[in-house]
Parts: C-alpha cells; structure tokens; sequence
DNA sequence: CCATGTAAGTTCTTATTTGGAACTTACTGC
DNA sequence: GCAGTAAGTTCCAAATAAGAACTTACATGG
C-alpha cells in the first residue's frame, strides 16, 4: 500500500498524515506559525530543499492549510499564510514541541 | 541537509519529528496506542512493507519509545509496547485525530 | 542598453527511501 | 518430513529526496 492511499482511510489520524506526513511539512507549518510567510524563509529555516520546498508549499496550498497571496504585483512576489484550517495544526505542533523539549533536551548550547 | 541531520536541531518539534516523522511511523504509534503489539497487526492495519515495519519498529525501540519484550520463549515472538516516554505521544495522535474528523470526513462509508 | 540584484521557483543528476514479493529462521504439531 | 505460525530479511523496481545550478520577471544604477 502506498502513502497516497492513506487519503481515504477510515483513520481521521491517517487521513490528515496523507496530508502533512512527509518529510519537512511539519516543519513549514512549524515556521508558518513562527511567522515567517516567504519562500526563501522556509528553505533556510528548515534546511529542505529548494524542491522539496517548492512541493510542499504546492501541497499545502492545494488542501487549504495555507492560503498563497501576492504581497507585490511588479514583480510577482509571493507570500504563504495559514488559513483557519492551518490554524488547527497548532495543538498536534505544540504536542511534539513539548515532547521533544521534555524528552530530547538539546545536549549542547544553541549558538545562534 | 538532510532529514536525519535534524536530530540535535534547535528545535524541539525537528528534534522529535526527527524520530517519528518519516512515513508511517506515527501510524504504528496509533496502532500501539489502539492496543496492537505484534509485528503483523502493524503491517496489516498500517498498510507499510514489512521492511518498513521492521525498520521504524527498530528506531522506536532504539529511541525508548517501544518496548519489545518476547512473550514466548519457544519459539521467540517478540512484542511492542509502548513506554511512559511513548504514551507521551497521545496529545499528538489525538490532534491529528480531531483535525482530519474536523477537516477530513469521510466521503464514502467506511466499510469492513 | 547592459549589468547586477532579488525572489521564487524549476531542472537535472545522484543518492536514498519506499513498494512489492519472495525468502529465511525457529519453533510446533501431526 | 511437511505444513503452519510469527517475525523478520533480502532483492529488485519505483518513487522521493539531496544538491546545485539554472530560469524567469521584475527593479535599479551606470
């Protein structure tokens, strides 16, 4: 069975990982929620791809959990934000944030 | 970078997302969390290979997450549990839970 | 008009992971 | 010895990811 079958799963569980459950998704919603919106934020954030990026954000947009907008006309310029819909991913993102505080603590210093 | 360079990020939620985010995974931790244990009720309710299934089940014991106790000593069968470290997960399930129930009905009856 | 810069992707090649199915091991029972 | 059970392991093909360069559409300055 392949991870794309999962979309019509009778598990509500596997129906939203079909969605968000690949590498580096999470992660974008994660910066999303941190506030950042542009391409490039997400790339240096995450440390993805450039595609993998690119096909993420497609994703998102296409299931309604980020809403993409122009913030400049000339040139095109794109931003990404969460719509109501991507506002509920907050309390699954909140749930690994403090199991990975309380179980994962950082072994050396953070250096900016 | 790669995904697997994410397991001392700063970021808690990459730091755990690091262990559990690959595909299938949280699902075996949902089939745990359902009362399964043994190694082909993960593959036949995941829907996963049986290499996949061997591979995360491995990870998730390395990283204290499962348990796997034998359950015969002739012939050894083996087990997966969850520990006090992964019951702590359930926050998460349960928000991936509601979110798909809210956002992702089923279009069709779920059938047998 | 040309060069440079910015932002957001796209393309291509290589490496890694996943999907699928068969196979292996260690037992038990007949 | 064969069939059955449970838990993996192995191999090959397909799909995805990693990495880096490239492309497009603008603005700006000389």
């Amino acid at each position: 069975m392949k991870w794309t079958d999962l979309d019509d799963n009778w598990c509500p569980v596997a129906r939203t990982l079909s969605l968000v459950g690949d590498r580096w998704t999470l992660l974008i919603l994660r910066d999303c929620f941190l506030g950042m919106s542009r391409f490039d934020q997400f790339a240096d954030s995450t440390g993805a791809t450039r595609h993998v990026v690119s096909s993420r954000l497609k994703r998102l947009v296409e299931a309604g959990i980020l809403e993409k907008t122009a913030y400049s006309e000339r040139p095109k310029r794109y931003e990404y934000v969460l719509t109501e819909k991507g506002q509920e991913f907050a309390p699954a993102l909140i749930a690994f944030k403090d199991w990975g505080k309380k179980h994962l603590p950082v072994r050396r210093p953070t250096q900016a």
